[in-house]
DNA sequence: AACCAGATTGACGTTCGCGTCAAGTTGGAG
DNA sequence: CTCCAACTTGACGCGAACGTCAATCTGGTT
């Protein structure tokens, strides 16, 4: 668990550049340690930034994608916390569910395509 | 069929602004006619911008969204331009699904932290 | 004719998400 | 000790996708 990486390591294994990653600490995305000068990234940092790269390709923004990861540390206390998190949550989904009926709409339309594609190529062959 | 829109309608149905419509047609991902200065938008040029904005919403740039519209207009004529179209749209649906992926996996994982969320509601009850 | 709401074309401004130097530091190999 | 390679902190730059403002031009009321 107590796994460290150092900053070419990460770069290496996530292909991120080493300035994304010093940006995303600076928004407050992660939160590497450092020994001296040179930053220690911690597990969580290392599948924080897996996740930050998966927000990324789908058009999240910086700001979007730290609620998001907020959603995944607790942080919470009582009862009023859970139930306003619960709503975040829950809003998030909506919104994911939204943004992939607008992926299988593109993609049912592309299949229709790619049919039309196949039936002039088999004519053609005719 | 001869539907035809100008500006204001286009803005109000769609929730684009006009700034947003005329850089759109600066890019060249519609075609808008013109009546004088106005400009007389199609049934054509609405569906195109639905489409962008579907595009938008999903993160692709405008460059994406171009190639994604010009799959539509076949605009193709030998076998070769076929194939090579093809391949096009199966890249797209391709990626399209690696997309949705992502966001099946963070639907699931919000999913997780929902249920946490509603068992220690419950527990807090109890 | 007078007028005004809505359309247009520049042109500059802005935010986001990094890229890209420049300059200094530090730790380990030789 | 020397040197190099990796790491660091600024700081400026940049392309994308529009926002915003100014100035002008209609077309239809009154």
């Amino acid at each position: 668990m107590a796994d460290r990486y150092t900053m070419t390591q990460l770069v290496r294994s996530l292909g991120l550049t080493s300035r994304a990653i010093r940006f995303y600490e600076q928004q407050g995305l992660i939160f590497p340690g450092r020994n001296g000068r040179s930053r220690v990234f911690s597990g969580s940092d290392r599948t924080r930034l897996i996740l930050i790269q998966r927000g990324r390709r789908l058009g999240f923004s910086i700001a979007e994608i730290r609620e998001i990861l907020d959603l995944y540390d607790p942080a919470q206390g009582d009862r009023a916390q859970l139930v306003h998190l619960l709503r975040k949550i829950r809003d998030r989904r909506t919104q994911l569910e939204a943004q992939r009926r607008d992926i299988e709409a593109i993609e049912a339309e592309l299949a229709v395509l790619e049919n039309t594609c196949l039936d002039r190529l088999s004519e053609d062959a005719a």
